[in-house]
DNA sequence: ATTGCTATTTTGACTAGTCAAAGTAACAAT
DNA sequence: ATTGTTACTTTGACTAGTCAAAATAGCAAT
């Protein structure tokens, strides 16, 4: 069995690979990712390379291989279940499970995982909008605008935020954007760098550029109804 | 904090001590009890000594100290809250929650604890009888008698299975002996170190004194109803 | 093409936990 | 009182994961 530390990096290793386009990492992404000193990320690769779970270029960066992504997929699936059902069945404050998840994400053998998804109707989703990979490590990410890039003036549904820290999620739920509200965006100044945001019930927000492309959106209710 | 090797030096010195009836717990105990080489377990005692959390006797054995035995107690805790939880609320089979509870107990944060512990409504036995600990670390251990030495002929129910291996547990299931049920020994037959006793719905099952002396019992509806 | 910057790798050391195997203490028993 | 047996401790070695700090590679820029 992988030991969790292996799953903290392959996990890791997938969600930069996702933002930095699917190529190659960086080592240093790698050890920031992780918390870690250089060296550290450096001698870990390289054992996850002898084990087959990466291909490692040295000087060059580091990707998962099929069955590295594999696991990742397996420790995500586990991941976002948890964080749902720490929500939805324990009734923690959706800003918090992030962590707590982390700690379970490792803990959790398949049988009991089975169960959660069954007790969750199978969802698709975790709290923050993140898509839940299936049993067999599929996983579709459908290709989604943000409040930085959408268009202005038609109303859009929240479906995913990207920043999973506690202070932004608390930024998100007291200004009533957690996935499934409905938001218009008003206008963009780009020259401030700035996006104004009607939100459904009520009120206005300003966000900046970079705290808006981290809240994708989509066509509201495109087959809810 | 401590690691998780360490919550599990605890329990299970914590749980031989019980059964050695509180006195110093013998290295081979330990060593047995961890599935670890006598050597391991010295050198580890000795690392738990220097911490505060044991008082070691070279050559005389091993006992906790107050602070060893509070966590003690809050790994039980977890351990028995979990297991609870694996059935209550996720529906697994209890004669597998065990293993389960042993892998979650180190991984669930106070938070989440205190909230499976609210939605099972402040429970004071896991599935097994076995009592669960308070949050301050006060477990109530009531002295029971067991099939192997009740009274004869009076009902009983059974309150408490103290082998949760998963073989014994499923012998106690098919067999109707699950806690909650109502029992009668009709009789024993020291000779033969055989127990037979007669099960609430119909039948009658033999067990060995040993096997009986695992299932503790008390007289029954003493404050339900 | 030498200099300098930055990212990366190497090296050596450390901690936690473990095992194998050799050494020692305690106690019984003759 | 020497011998055996058993339980226990010690010693040395190993793995996983980490850091600090020194060495090196690559690249840009003049």
């Amino acid at each position: 069995m992988a030991t969790s530390t292996v799953e903290n990096y392959l996990k890791q290793l997938y969600l930069e690979q996702r933002v930095g386009g699917g190529g190659m990492v960086a080592m240093g992404r790698v050890a920031a990712a992780m918390g870690v000193v250089p060296g550290t990320a450096t001698s870990m690769v390289k054992a996850l390379a002898d084990s087959g779970l990466v291909e490692y270029e040295p000087r060059g960066g580091v990707a998962l291989t099929r069955s590295g992504e594999q696991l990742a997929l397996h420790v995500l699936r586990r991941h976002r279940l948890v964080e749902l059902f720490l929500v939805k069945v324990l009734g923690l404050d959706w800003s918090l499970v992030h962590d707590e998840a982390d700690a379970l994400e490792h803990a959790i053998s398949d049988q009991v995982l089975e169960r959660i998804d069954a007790v969750l109707g199978h969802p698709t989703a975790d709290p923050h909008g993140d898509p839940i990979p299936t049993a067999k490590g599929h996983v579709h990410e459908p290709r989604r605008m943000s409040l930085a890039d959408c268009p202005i003036g038609s109303p859009q549904q929240v479906a995913r935020i990207l920043d999973q820290g506690p202070e932004f999620l608390q930024f998100v739920e007291r200004n009533g954007l957690k996935p499934g509200t409905t938001v218009t965006v008003a206008r963009r100044e780009p020259a401030a760098e700035a996006v104004r945001v009607r939100v459904a019930r009520g009120g206005e927000v300003s966000l900046g550029v970079a705290a808006a492309a981290k809240i994708l959106v989509e066509s509201p209710a495109p087959k809810t109804q």
